[in-house]
DNA sequence: TTTTCGGTGACAAACTTTGTCACCGTAGGG
DNA sequence: CCCTACGGTGACAAAGTTTGTCACCGAAAA
């Protein structure tokens, strides 16, 4: 048995029983009682709070307070997560609930039916309320929500995108350029796109974009982003 | 070297230079052609596009359409990065935004800075747009954003909530309850709490939820919502 | 004081990953 | 038509990692 299969299997033991003994851990999982200790000691050092007790009615216990699951997600799931979570969130003026929801149902077509469920017993965890008590509520106002829906229209038609975007100097220039990604830095959203005058990527703000437009009859193709070793991608963001 | 990482490197590799030769990713990464070549499969195996050309000037290349990366997140991770997407999209109006914030700035301390800077790299290929076109926009509206604040105040302050629940066949009860976790399954929001009168864990569909209240002066603990190895912890929704 | 239980160190056995080598097929250049 | 550059595969021993066995420690309950 796999090691990971078997740290699972001891957490979801542990989880069901409340308590157990480390033999009856060993017995269960097909291992040896060294073997279940060293496992113990892995899930302690990947944040597992296991509490146990010597002697006799002893045994380990998993804290139920403790959030923490076994499971380790591929992106592809995780985009899946991001996308459900996106769409039951997303208010409908918002962009790409659309895209969300039919993402959603293509990925849980797509995914072995295991890999859904594995996905549903993680969204069980996310216990709403375990994270730090109320604290100021910081703004992020910097997008304005009437901007959307050209952008997605321009993402998912592959279609120029006209605005006007000020610089950091203040000074007012008109851009055409194709959508490449949106790029998320909490707490700014970047629009990445080739600027086909200038020839090359630019990353634009999206507080500084005002009166976007759609060029009707353009086209483009994605384009390969750059990437650099070892660091974010987008050197120089405007500030 | 580890393996996982030197599937990082080649990736990396790959998506900066284009297209490398099999000896120079094995020079690069320090392993044997053979390793590569393994690696490769297995990267494959994985869901990566690698185009390969024999003769001279060949080389292998990642396809650059292809969104996959070698990253696996742990669930910690992961909810770090649910709870920064929640914050940036959930507008004011809907719960636990403030929630959200105060998580993801105590996550971004608490992480190590290198998962930072992969949660970061991750996001950057967000890339919106490599989903499937536009389909029709399901509709989501089961969930009255009007409940939520009455909510949000009982899990974090944890005092007892009071509401009018319909269930399936149309009957109108009056209900106090500890409400201990929020089980999301897309499109059905319920509430899982205590109930104290029972004795006992129920679910509540949200949208069956009317005149939610606080009830002043109570307070509550967090209980164990129990689990059941390998299926849905929650057997019996309501429909 | 004995039994039950978690926990540790040492070390050989079992298993997995890696490197080496020999070899195949294909494409381009001379 | 041969040579060279390149991806790809199988076999097998070397190197590395995980596991089981065993001996032993300390704490707590009967």
């Amino acid at each position: 048995m796999n090691i990971r299969l078997r740290h699972d299997a001891i957490v979801r033991t542990l989880r069901r029983n409340g308590t157990a003994t480390v033999d009856e851990l060993a017995c269960q999982v097909g291992a040896s009682r060294r073997t279940v200790l060293r496992d113990i000691g892995a899930l302690r050092d990947q944040g597992f709070v296991i509490h146990s007790e010597c002697g006799r009615g002893g045994g380990v216990q998993l804290d139920p307070q403790s959030v923490q699951t076994t499971a380790r997600l591929s992106v592809t799931e995780v985009f899946a997560l991001l996308v459900s979570v996106a769409a039951m969130r997303a208010a409908r003026s918002l962009p790409f609930s659309g895209l969300a929801d039919a993402g959603l149902a293509k990925i849980e077509k797509a995914l072995p039916s295991d890999k859904v469920r594995d996905l549903r017993r993680f969204l069980d965890c996310l216990h709403v309320g375990q994270l730090s008590p109320k604290q100021d509520i910081s703004d992020m106002g910097t997008i304005d929500p009437a901007l959307l829906p050209a952008f997605e229209t321009a993402f998912l038609q592959r279609q120029n995108l006209r605005f006007s975007y000020r610089d950091a100097k203040g000074a007012e220039t008109s851009r055409e350029v194709e959508p490449q990604a949106m790029l998320i830095l909490p707490p700014l959203w970047y629009l990445v796109a080739w600027d086909s005058s200038r020839e090359d990527f630019r990353h634009f703000r999206m507080d500084r974009i005002s009166r976007p437009e759609i060029v009707e009859g353009t086209s483009f193709r994605r384009r390969h982003v750059p990437f650099e070793d070892d660091v974010c991608p987008f050197r120089e963001l405007p500030r």
